[in-house]
DNA sequence: TATATTTAAGATTAAGGAGTCTTAATTCTT
DNA sequence: AAGAATTAAGACTCCTTAATCTTAAATATA
């Protein structure tokens, strides 16, 4: 459902979040390291995460990204969003083009409920959310 | 979340129940045709749906396809697991590799909720259900 | 039995996303 | 001002999936 490049940057999010929050440069570099990840794969889904408002960057030497908003303003879906669209809450999930509210193929309301659902979970919890919760429980494992 | 494979398998099973179900024998040819798809597509795709058991085939003159099973003993998930296969109910939403249920990530019991709800909606939904229920509604306008 | 029809299987090609690399631009530090 | 560090941008390669084609096997029908 969401992308591998969608899936690490919201890892990387995570881990900016937590080691710079909105006020810490943190280089791509360590974040790459941290996540075990390639530099140049993170490095460009990064700069996608840049033009979508979500991180600041910085050149040179001491440059780097950090959080454009506060960590309670950033939700997942934006990340989701930046990096793979909302194509998934949109369309239908058998494939019908002629699917709609109006000519609803058999599973159109109940997949609409579940889409939604998802949705409401990913505009619902913020990375402040996901941070706390994961410095409590497992982030040690993690990073 | 489903696969262009998946989900044209899905709409030519439902193709297949409405016009034969488990009696008529159609022929793979006469589905691409309805579905405007690529025979060599949906053909190797139906290759598939055969070994998976959800299809009986017959080759030669008056060949063609026809349901293994009665419409409500196949269910979509079904033809999910026998195309894309069922990784999208088993792994971390956010590719966490040490997520699990004892080290769980920040969403993953909220994502567990989902993802089942979404098994089960797929689980629960037979061929029949929903081949009942286009043929009410709008069949009519899509093949 | 010969022919036409249809699926089976595997080879091949095309497209898109994942992943890598190179060069340019920026900026801190000396 | 020079050099080093870092992101920006775009080109490039690789891999998986989508899509196509070819040949073989099976079978109904004349």
């Amino acid at each position: 459902m969401l992308s591998a490049a969608c899936k690490e940057s919201i890892r990387a999010m995570i881990y900016i979040a937590h080691a710079g929050g909105d006020k810490k440069i943190i280089p791509v570099k360590e974040v790459a390291e941290k996540l075990e990840t390639s530099f140049y794969f993170l490095a460009k889904n990064v700069q996608k995460l840049v033009k979508a408002g979500l991180l600041f960057s910085y050149k040179g030497p001491k440059g780097g990204v950090k959080l454009a908003k506060s960590p309670e303003e950033i939700k997942l879906i934006d990340i989701v969003e930046a990096i793979d669209g909302l194509e998934f809450f949109e369309t239908c999930l058998l494939g019908f083009k002629e699917c709609s509210d109006e000519h609803p193929c058999a599973i159109h309301h109940k997949w609409a409920d579940k889409r939604k659902a998802i949705y409401k979970l990913f505009s619902e919890t913020s990375l402040k959310d996901v941070v706390e919760d994961m410095e409590k429980n497992c982030l040690q494992i993690i990073f």
